[in-house]
DNA sequence: AACCCGGGGAC
DNA sequence: GTCCCAGGGTT
């Protein structure tokens, strides 16, 4: 341990873990399906916007054999605004494996937990050490930077030696104390109220005085990666009936908004034509191109990675295109998987309201 | 080891 | 507008 005796530390948090912890939906009635649930959803999203989706599951799939008996195209919908949809993916097969091999009962030791889709490394220790007591250190990104701090270690985070390196330290504390959950929990929480990101509360902190990286809080943890964005520009067709219906496709199931539905597009270069793009896209459906049409609807959206384009067309057909797809009358989209993006470009488009 | 995968809040 | 956040899967 770096800075004090790990069983000090550990009962300075506790304590102020007791005094502190937020009255959250997963915090009560804790069985491992709604710890899994929440654990999952919690992965790169903030706790103000999972509560909401987090009530909206568990009302709708009550446990783990709800889940695995539904579509996958009600799962995205549920899952629609989350962003990352393979955890909603994943989140769905591996329901369906504790279903099919464990008769619908989890299975309580992160080794086995780590054989499910979806759940890595982090949400196997914390599911196995909240649900079910294992003595198991979790790392997350709060925890490695309340480390960091703690033991002021600039080992980059997002490397495996700095995994390997905070997730001992984090042992080392579990170690010293009776209640995996009560540390695990309780460095998840200080990193999330206390120790944050940008200006920490130090002054309300329990590990204050014995914190060795105090001084230079503001430079840890130390992070390896960064990455660039791309552009990304797509013609895009709203297609629409006489009813004013819209015609979607489902998306295949792999890369970027993976199984969600959304309006027939082509990527086309920063320096081609807008209108060669969605004519292109019409004529893949064996659609007739119409003789005039509206000037086109730009939306954009960022993403962690990219920057999309969406120049957007709007074009009534009395006919269907040859290629898979569903006309959606106005509250049927709601029933499957869509992007943030795509509900922002219908409702800009067709005056959809989805947002 | 490197890269892919959303969305939203803080500044 | 720009920056920042951050587990799991795939290759």
């Amino acid at each position: 341990m770096c800075p004090a005796p790990a069983a000090l530390l550990c009962a300075r948090l506790v304590a102020w873990f007791d005094a502190r912890r937020r009255d959250l939906p997963w915090r009560t009635n804790r069985t491992a399906y709604r710890v899994w649930l929440a654990e999952v959803m919690l992965q790169q999203t903030r706790v103000a916007v999972v509560s909401d989706y987090f009530l909206r599951f568990v009302a709708r799939f009550p446990d783990v054999k709800d889940l695995a008996a539904a579509s996958e195209d009600e799962v995205l919908s549920l899952w629609s605004g989350l962003g990352y949809y393979a955890r909603g993916r994943n989140m769905h097969k591996a329901a369906q494996a504790v279903a099919r091999d464990h008769g619908g009962v989890f299975p309580s030791t992160s080794a086995e937990l780590l054989g499910l889709p979806g759940i890595g490394s982090y949400t196997a220790a914390a599911v196995a050490s909240l649900a079910f007591g294992e003595r198991v250190a979790v790392l997350d990104g709060n925890v490695a930077r309340v480390l960091a701090r703690l033991c002021d270690d600039d080992t980059p985070i997002d490397t495996p030696v700095g995994k390997q390196r905070f997730t001992q330290t984090a042992q080392q504390l579990v170690d010293a104390h009776p209640s995996s959950a009560a540390i695990n929990e309780g460095l998840m929480e200080l990193g999330a109220l206390v120790c944050t990101p940008k200006s920490p509360s130090c002054g309300a902190c329990p590990w204050a005085t014995s914190c060795a990286g105090r001084a230079r809080a503001h430079l840890l943890p130390v992070k390896a990666k960064k990455q660039p964005r791309k552009h990304v520009r797509v013609a895009c067709v709203v297609l629409r009936d006489e009813g004013g219906r819209v015609w979607l496709e489902r998306r295949q199931s792999g890369g970027l908004f993976g199984g969600l539905w959304e309006p027939p597009g082509v990527v086309i270069e920063a320096t081609s034509d807008v209108e060669g793009g969605w004519r292109q896209a019409l004529s893949d459906r064996g659609m007739a191109v119409p003789s005039s049409f509206p000037a086109p609807i730009v939306v954009e959206r960022s993403l962690t990675h990219r920057e999309l384009r969406f120049e957007i067309t709007v074009v009534t057909s009395s006919s269907s295109p040859s290629t898979a797809g569903q006309w959606f009358g106005h509250g049927e989209i709601k029933a499957v998987g869509t992007s943030t993006a795509v509900r922002s470009l219908l409702g800009a488009a067709s005056g959809l309201r989805l947002l």
